[in-house]
DNA sequence: CATGGGATTGACT
DNA sequence: GTCAATCCCATGC
């Protein structure tokens, strides 16, 4: 399959590494540490890509997670193989990205929640009807829209596939030798931790993650 | 086959 | 702060 614009030039903000997407081996890990290593990395789709600046973790052991139910029609992608993508309506009208971890079998998938815009800023105005940067993926249903991500690309590989997840390259460049963590992106990002929006169960459960100070995130903030 | 409930958003009081 | 939009699918009769 042919190489996708976003893989090949970006734009100078933040100087992402796109030339390697996260390997198999970043998903096939518990889902806390992917979501929390998620944060930092890049997501490109077509033209279009951003920073994840908040993600949520689900498990099949908690009920807010779909997978709760076990095997169904629904639930196939999130049981399959890790390095998948799960999109799926949400109350009818948006569609969800969800990054499938662990390994298969194990019902568990990320949520990316929201990015800061890094490419095809114009692209993704039009698709969302304004101006205003900071509305652009500052939420789950809306990122999905300004990079087009629709229900189609469920069970996609985020490995060879439209939606692309990268290491956003930091300082170090690859081979700096020191076995660093494999997954986050850049160096030192500081994440933080709280409980996850929209669900009515499992609610104690402080699986959202979020980058710490960042306008970007979805409401409500994080303190 | 009928029903109910969302991993949300935007408009409005 | 409240509320409707809108559709897939899990569940129950």
């Amino acid at each position: 399959m042919r190489p996708r614009a976003a893989e090949r030039s970006l734009p100078e903000t933040g100087a992402p590494d796109l030339a390697r997407r996260l390997p198999l081996s970043f998903y096939a890990r518990p889902v806390l540490e992917v979501a929390r290593d998620l944060v930092g990395c890049t997501v490109a789709h077509g033209e279009t890509a951003g920073v994840i600046v908040e993600t949520e973790a689900y498990h099949y052991s908690e009920p807010a997670c779909h997978a709760f139910v076990g095997l169904t029609p629904r639930t196939t992608t999130l049981f399959g193989p890790p390095g998948q993508a799960y999109v799926y309506r949400s109350y009818g009208i948006h569609a969800l990205l969800n990054a499938v971890c662990e390994p298969a079998g194990v019902g568990a998938a990320v949520l990316i929640r929201a990015l800061r815009p890094i490419a095809g800023l114009e692209q993704m105005r039009s698709r969302r009807g304004t101006e205003d940067d900071l509305e652009l993926c500052s939420g789950p249903g809306k990122l999905t829209q300004a990079l087009g991500v629709e229900l189609g690309e469920n069970g996609s590989s985020l490995l060879d596939g439209p939606v692309a997840i990268f290491a956003t390259g930091g300082g170090s460049g690859a081979g700096s030798g020191a076995e660093s963590v494999p997954g986050p992106g850049t160096g030192p990002v500081e994440v933080r931790s709280g409980p996850r929006i929209g669900i009515s169960k499992a609610v104690e459960l402080p699986w959202r993650f979020c980058l710490a100070g960042s306008p970007y995130v979805s409401r409500p903030r994080l303190a």
